[in-house]
DNA sequence: CTCTCCCACTTGTATGATAACCGGTCAATA
DNA sequence: TATTGACCGGTTATCATACAAGTGGGAGAG
């Protein structure tokens, strides 16, 4: 047994079958408005029990594509979607991680421009304690992610608007992951990249401790874009002050 | 009766066990990767049937809060709720709409920079002709919404960017709704306000035509932004280049 | 002590039954 | 004729039960 790898776990009849009636909605086989046919009806279709079908159309129902009413049937909603936004990015894709890290430097920047503005005594003390703990890291030769990605967060909470701090967070947890494999294929970190990072970080706060708006969004578009070349997903490619 | 409504329909008992179990689960009550009870557990604490809490369970798979092994038990993903964003805004909340608005304001403008630089002929044209098609409705003392709707949906594509074109089609979607409800409270649009709105238009279109990204993105800002103030949701407050 | 087998528990699936609900038919009635 | 109201077939919502399949631990053999 040279090449062993993870089986293929069995897959649950109601992910398959929730999975086809999506695909089948989106394509636009049952258009919104349409009614399916009926769960007796799919279950028999499907080869199933009536029980799948009823957990998968549950599904599809949290996902706001159909739309139940008992003793009617299942409509296909007016817009299928909607309510609702999912990023399955493949992980290998490169393409699809520098898409949505551009959407990141887009949405971060206008949230550091917003900090600027808004940001209280008490959250530029929590910007200023995250830099001096990355400092001590740099100072003893090591890396404080955690401080970074804490400075990262007090921003957005400082926008004071928390649609942009929720979907920076929802971005952050897509990207971890796949950025954490991407870093691991390059080299470890430069050891002057740190230091690069660490004046573009106090840029960010400099800007935004003196209330200049539009100096700390360039400076976070900054900021990210380099950090997109050094994940090796290119650059940003986009408008720049 | 002089004050009829429509009558409460009966809420279905899956979906309270869901929201149940998924306020548990965000308010940190069952930690991730913390194992849930069983199902029968769940379905007598309920008091209802294993069926209704196997439909939640589904919904919450759905939604990645949860994750079920055969055998093993339904354990809290690590990371609840990653892969999924998803707003639910108060429409008689202004504060959301503002701050919902002030998210497209950002990822918009940041899409016609992208589209200064990446957009093609094509969908130059495409443009152009949603500018004519508004400009005779214009001329009619009318108001083409498709036109417009077309004109920023062609901008979202040519940024070249899936997941700008994606989300800016997700919040377009959950604006217009509470957008009309909150236009009709207002007066009509005054006549020469369309006169103003057409003139943005234009700016965006020449600063994209001469792929001049930083002025298609602060047109585009500027446009939205005057929007915004248009329906009665404040300004944008935020960084202006 | 170690290994193996078995069993309790859990989720996944199937089946059958009942209740609630909806739209339409159609006869009874004013 | 027009309105009402009971009824019917079809559909979803819920319940109850049973069995299959996967997991982990513990009893018992060696």
């Amino acid at each position: 047994m040279t090449s062993i790898t993870t089986v293929t776990r069995a897959p649950r009849l109601s992910d398959e079958v929730a999975r086809q009636l999506a695909a089948a909605i989106r394509t636009g086989e049952f258009a919104p408005g349409a009614r399916l046919p009926s769960e007796k009806e799919l279950a028999e279709r499907f080869d199933v029990s009536r029980m799948v079908v009823r957990e998968a159309m549950s599904r599809l129902k949290s996902d706001e594509l159909i739309d139940t009413r008992q003793g009617l049937g299942a409509f296909v909603a007016a817009e299928p979607g909607r309510g609702l936004f999912r990023l399955e990015p493949d992980p290998a894709a490169v393409k699809d991680l520098h898409d949505i890290f551009q959407l990141r430097v887009a949405v971060e920047g206008a949230a550091a421009g917003l900090a600027a503005v808004r940001a209280s005594r008490s959250e530029l003390a929590m910007m200023r304690a995250c830099l001096h703990d990355m400092n001590i890291a740099i100072a003893g030769k090591e890396d404080d992610v955690a401080a970074d990605n804490r400075f990262h967060a007090t921003i957005a909470r400082a926008s004071r608007n928390p649609y942009f701090d929720r979907f920076l967070t929802f971005l952050g947890a897509n990207l971890h992951g796949s950025i954490a494999r991407a870093r691991s294929n390059t080299a470890a970190r430069h050891p002057e990249s740190v230091l690069a990072v660490q004046a573009e970080h106090e840029a960010v706060f400099a800007a935004i401790e003196q209330r200049n708006a539009p100096a700390a969004e360039a400076a976070m578009r900054g900021h990210l874009s380099a950090a997109m070349e050094r994940l090796g997903l290119g650059p940003f490619t986009g408008s720049r002050s």
